[in-house]
DNA sequence: GAGTGGTCTAGACCACCCG
DNA sequence: GGGTGGTCTAGACCACTCG
């Protein structure tokens, strides 16, 4: 038999569909509970397994974040549990040590090509370039030097930045409604040039990792390029294989 | 209300738990079909959906792999689809670029304490050493250091390894029964030694990527450790972040 | 056509959280 | 106690694969 309709596509996952609409577009804020299951079945007519199932999708994607008794609620980067999401560097001994961001410049410039590809913006557009360090235990460990699309991020200061006591993150969810949901790294190793190794107080040459990151908002639109490297010795960059 | 049973264990998690001891025990075959979920349903005693749920996480987990309309099969590490499921380092231009092994070596020796530790085993236990080097498109890329745990593969030699034309992996599978599931990987940037740069035609002092893996199959149990240099001009080592 | 996994429903009940 | 998510069931039907 040949399928009947090819272009098959369950309920559930236009309910997800209409869920992320619903997401992207602010009606439920983040860190606020969506609509209870049963409400959200009626809402769209079918069943509560059915909502159940897209949502289901959604929380294994982090979009949203499940609590018995209590609610879904929309992810969020302001709160504790997903505070260094996206940060996979840890101490080989003590893993648990946290950094501390000191913002350095924020500077307006237009995007060269290569960034604008990859931002999927015009090589004319303008973008904030920002940099920063990360110190564990007041030992400066990351330098990052991040780009963020002017367009999206109007009236970014690193007077602003210097103040927000939280993730960058948090601070680009709060400040400007735009929240990183994944990201793609690619990562080297490379000899330290003089910029680095003067921030990260080693020598000219010392190998470090030079992580990218291209994060994305929803429908996959990216949202921020950055570059950091990372000095490893007595820390690693942790990564899980299933 | 206080709960009314503290230990309180889903159904599909114990059903998951069986099916996990079957697996282990070797009753289903990797690449072979486990029975249907009709089928396991009667036999467990449970509904059809509870089965469901818990092959589900199974499927999550690449314990098992599902196919519509032919059954569910055992993932094994020798079929295309998984061939390079743990390897992560990809051409920065063409990432389709597929790689070659060449295996060194194979030696048979007392475990140090450092690895010992990491392998859980005492450091008085043997444990092979197999050298091997990654080319892709004869350009060599990796070199590995990998350390496994005697006990568990008696009868391994530089020449079996030769002989075998596909990947490592499958072939501790097929021939030790040993099935990788999970793994957890440390990430450096070093300097090239002169070993290491000799193999990857590279200057000593050159940057590389050092990987560490830890290799786990069923209920945790670690039965490999790597250390792969990676030479990462042109080629990245990917990961996502979610 | 028979068998398998995939979807959808309706309803019951449980565990958990909060006021 | 009432609401939320989490589990479990039984049954119907759909999409896909294979002989």
């Amino acid at each position: 038999m040949q399928p009947v309709n090819p272009t098959f596509s369950p309920l559930y996952q236009q309910i997800k569909g209409l869920l992320l609409k619903s997401l992207q577009d602010g009606e439920w804020k983040p860190g606020e509970p969506i609509p209870s299951e049963t409400e959200l079945a009626v809402r769209y007519g079918v069943s509560q397994g059915t909502v159940r199932k897209a949502i289901d999708e959604l929380a294994a994607e982090n979009l949203v974040d499940r609590k018995q008794g209590r609610g879904t609620f929309v992810a969020t980067h302001n709160e504790a549990k997903s505070e260094y999401r996206f940060l996979r560097l840890a101490a080989d001994e003590e893993p648990g040590v946290k950094p501390k961001s000191t913002y350095l410049s924020v500077e307006r410039v237009r995007a060269s090509s290569q960034i604008a590809k990859l931002l999927d913006i015009k090589p004319s557009d303008s973008v904030f370039v920002v940099k920063r360090v990360m110190r564990f235990d007041t030992v400066p460990r990351i330098f990052d030097e991040i780009w963020l699309p002017a367009s999206q991020y109007k009236g970014l200061t690193l007077e602003r930045l210097q103040q927000w006591n939280s993730t960058l993150y948090g601070f680009l969810e709060s400040n400007f409604n735009v929240r990183m949901l994944r990201a793609k790294e690619h990562i080297k190793a490379v000899s330290a040039q003089a910029e680095h190794a003067t921030i990260l107080q080693v020598e000219t040459g010392t190998p470090l990792l030079l992580v990218e990151r291209l994060s994305m908002t929803y429908a996959d639109k990216p949202v921020e390029l950055r570059r950091g490297w990372y000095l490893t010795d007595r820390f690693s960059y942790r990564n899980e294989l299933y």
